[in-house]
DNA sequence: ATTACTAGGTTCCGAGTAA
DNA sequence: TTTACTCGGAACCTAGTAA
């Protein structure tokens, strides 16, 4: 759309439907452009029909017509389902390896959990299949933490990725993906202060949400 | 914000947080600009910082940063704001002068009612005491029909504007507004299909909620 | 095939100023 | 005071091309 940041001033000080009086001298300080252009173009936008303008010898008054309120809402819809994208998945609980909970049982993973999503977590991680794009998108629009690795005198243990999510909408919990993964994405690894299958009644091929 | 189109179509063919595989060639056909400016504002884009952009031999990839992110998303609050303004107010039931059943019997204003609003109202209308200021602007935000008035050998019927709207969230009825009206904005007339007063089980005192 | 530089034409902006 | 015209200069766009 041409022209928006006039639009949506007069949008903000008139109101959708309401009327704005003002000049192009107070409106050329506002948006920080000169009053000629301003002059110029308020009268485009009139012409073309996106607002209607009066002149008069003290100012100009101005308001939206139904072309320019239905570029407001045009633009507002395209945002909004830009924004409003997948912001959650369901996954089907299945088996892990019981490995998650020896990880989850080393001191030096636990005290960076605790510090970074402030808690910490259970021994044990929850297993969800998931479809393996949705979670790709999922996981791209969360804020990414990062446990780094370690070693102790037997072995090393690899870093991993991190996100904050909610869990059956009421836990709060983290998607976690090891750097050294054994599975893709298809399956993802979730971790919470509890234990999730007790506390959420859980068993394998049920169905859980999170967000 | 700075070439909007560039950016709402990388955000919509990539996602928020995906990114975009493409061409300067493909995104110059597509946003009806040439090959040149396309490149010419993906650099400038990627300088201030709203974009990065990778360029391969056979292309660009382009994503959207935080910062290009966040420019979409004041834009979007704002749009939100302008857009979402009072569309519902609540009014008290009280009783009314009997006019209006006698009004809503006139043939010629229930066929005009009947072709503008797609029912043809019960005769007789509810009073609802509301705030006059936010009646004003409720009103504004709506539809507004014209009934326009007639005459009969007996007399003379004035026209009335009509805004459509939701009663008690279900129920599709109007504000009429006469243009000799007895009473201000402090109340208002409404009319439906059916007895608002029996369906809604309403008496004098009962809230009422329009959109 | 790409991207992106240069050059020249067009559009746009704003200082000056009339009404 | 206003709005809005003229006009010179700045910004912007694209055809031609190099890489």
């Amino acid at each position: 759309m041409k022209d928006l940041p006039i639009i949506l001033y007069i949008a903000n000080k008139a109101g959708l439907h309401g009327t704005l009086t003002s000049s192009t001298v107070l409106l050329a300080a506002e948006l920080d452009i000169s009053q000629q252009t301003v002059s110029r173009k308020l009268q485009e936008l009139d012409e073309e029909g996106s607002i209607k303008k009066q002149t008069t010898p003290v100012g100009v008054t101005l308001s939206l017509t139904e072309k320019g309120k239905g570029k407001l809402r045009m633009l507002h819809g395209e945002l909004q389902q830009i924004l409003n994208q997948q912001t959650n998945i369901a996954g089907i609980v299945k088996d892990g390896l019981g490995e998650g909970k020896f990880y989850m049982s080393q001191e030096q993973y636990k005290q960076q959990f605790q510090s970074l999503l402030n808690f910490t977590p259970y021994p044990g991680t929850l297993n969800l299949a998931v479809d393996k794009n949705g979670a790709e998108v999922f996981l791209a629009a969360k804020k990414q933490l990062y446990v780094s690795g370690f070693q102790t005198k037997e072995r090393t243990f690899g870093g991993l990725k991190c996100y904050p999510v909610l869990i059956a909408k009421k836990i709060v919990g983290a998607v976690i993906v090891p750097d050294r993964t054994t599975h893709t994405l298809e399956t993802v690894e979730i971790i919470a202060a509890a234990n999730l299958r007790s506390i959420l009644k859980l068993e394998n091929g049920k169905e859980v949400a999170i967000q």
